[in-house]
RNA sequence: GGUCUGGUAGUGUAGCGGUUAGCAUAUCUGCCUGUCACGCAGAAGGUCGCGGGUUCAAAUCCCGUCCGGACCGCCA
């Protein structure tokens, strides 16, 4: 297809000026700093309205929206990709005060087809599978792109922070021979005749690594097989992991989420104030020390406060949902950590407390959901032999997992959080899948 | 995988045995110099998810199937 690159000069503007000396772009944010003076902008087409003698064109680029007024423009379909050379001017009727007066409109780049969805209506009214089938465009709207804005920005702090505390960032395969929890729930690949999976998790490597560097991080998607049908499940997911060496208990774990916590959200306060805004969503406030509850006190206590008896051996959804309103609204926390797991809710590599029922792992949640899984493991091989006969598990078929622990591993322990759910509760998305630009789900592959 | 619920122009929806399948918006054409969900006039755009059945007649009723949403199991 030909792409059409049309030039068009308003009648009464002014000779191109810039043939020598290019004017630098200018951000739409930045208008108010260009009062009265020639700028030169770039961006998407948002919307037009042509009202016959003059022509308004809302043109929208990383940094947000900017009116353009002009005459005897032809705008193309929105979402063309445009520049616009004009005079900034405040004007009362203007949004934010300040418009650009047209004097050269070029188009970069002309859509050849109609948007199927209306970008800038899209907050209105559009059906969740539409907007994940048209993703390549939808994410284009001001609230899609914002939720992945402050997700880029809570990794950047999640980086920042460890960074700080003496971290080293990791990398690790996601091609692997073996899951680390076990054999289920893996998505299969050939790798070159032999049977390979994509890693359900870091975990193993991550531990490895703490004999490395002692305190590691990896931020990476990590894949599971599972045919869940839930707003909270993703078959591809951002895992953030932390795994530390040296430490007393799994306190000293839990510490440093709460404290890695603190430093993101004071970062996303300085950084996405205005995503938050647009997104009506507001920011927890993370306690110096975020309170810390065995599991079995936590099953006690939705049923004496709420009625709400749990089955099984850990919380279920209604559970933690009342239980992060409990916290909420008796200690003004929307995070709670749920400790002293038992053995047969954990896996193998959990470190047990004495007498051997309980595990040192715990969970976070927050605002009803879990979005972390934590906990110390068990650093030393005769532990872990022991413990991979209690769980009745081949220890020939772990051989790869516990070779490592022969050597010397200290104690240590580590999390992960679930970027998108972390995401997704953050700012009020319903569904994890919002949090993930291309999200993987059982019936979804593209785009 | 289970329960409940829903698939109708690009998008969002109305219609729920007989309609030319309606409306809004987007798109196209014409008009319009301050719009901001601009306005006015017109045009084009539909295998009513798919398959089968009942009926003189099915978008509409029945069965199956695929897909979506909510909740559950499981997890981060």
């Amino acid at each position: 297809m030909e792409i059409k690159r049309s030039f068009m000069t308003a009648p009464e503007s002014q000779p191109a000026q810039h043939a020598t000396q290019p004017l630098p772009r200018t951000l739409t944010r930045d208008l108010g700093q260009h009062d009265a003076q020639t700028v030169r902008l770039q961006g998407f087409l948002h919307a037009r309205r042509d009202l016959g003698g003059v022509q308004f064109a809302v043109l929208r680029d990383v940094s947000g929206l900017a009116q353009c007024v002009g005459s005897g423009l032809h705008l193309p379909l929105p979402e063309s990709s445009v520049e616009v050379v004009g005079t900034v001017r405040a004007h009362p009727k203007a949004p934010g005060g300040y418009e650009v007066q047209v004097s050269e409109f070029r188009v970069l780049s002309a859509a050849v087809q109609a948007s199927p969805l209306e970008i800038p209506k899209m907050e209105w009214n559009v059906n969740p599978e539409t907007m994940l089938d048209y993703r390549y465009v939808s994410l284009r709207g001001l609230k899609e792109r914002a939720a992945l804005r402050v997700q880029a920005e809570l990794v950047r702090a999640f980086h920042q922070h460890l960074d700080a505390e003496g971290f080293t960032e990791i990398s690790t395969p996601k091609i692997v021979s073996a899951g680390a929890e076990g054999g289920a729930n893996l998505f299969k690949l050939d790798y070159f005749g032999e049977q390979a999976y994509l890693a359900q998790s870091p975990q193993l490597y991550k531990q490895i690594m703490v004999g490395v560097f002692e305190r590691v991080y990896e931020v990476a998607p990590v894949y599971r097989a599972e045919e869940h049908a839930t707003s909270r499940h993703l078959n591809e997911y951002l895992s953030l992991d932390v795994e530390m060496g040296f430490i007393d208990s799994e306190e000293d774990v839990m510490d440093l989420e709460n404290r890695l916590l603190g430093s993101i959200m004071v970062h996303l306060k300085q950084s996405c104030a205005a995503e938050f805004t647009l997104l009506g969503a507001t920011l927890p406030d993370v306690l110096p020390r975020i309170p810390r509850i065995p599991l079995m006190e936590a099953r006690e206590l939705v049923n004496r406060e709420y009625g709400h008896v749990v089955g099984g051996k850990d919380l279920d959804p209604e559970a933690e949902r009342l239980l992060c309103q409990y916290y909420a609204e008796k200690e003004g926390t929307d995070f709670v950590f749920v400790t002293r797991y038992p053995r047969a809710a954990r896996p193998f590599y959990a470190y047990p407390e004495p007498g051997g029922e309980l595990t040192r792992g715990f969970d976070l949640l927050f605002r009803g959901i879990e979005i972390t899984s934590g906990g110390q493991r068990i650093n030393e091989y005769e532990m872990l032999m022991t413990s991979i006969a209690d769980y009745k598990l081949n220890p020939e078929s772990l051989a790869g997992y516990t070779e490592v622990f022969k050597y010397g591993m200290p104690p240590h322990g580590g999390f992960a959080i679930g970027a998108e759910r972390l995401t997704a509760r953050l700012l009020g998305i319903a569904n994890v899948r919002y949090a993930r630009a291309f999200p993987r789900d059982r019936n979804r592959l593209t785009p």
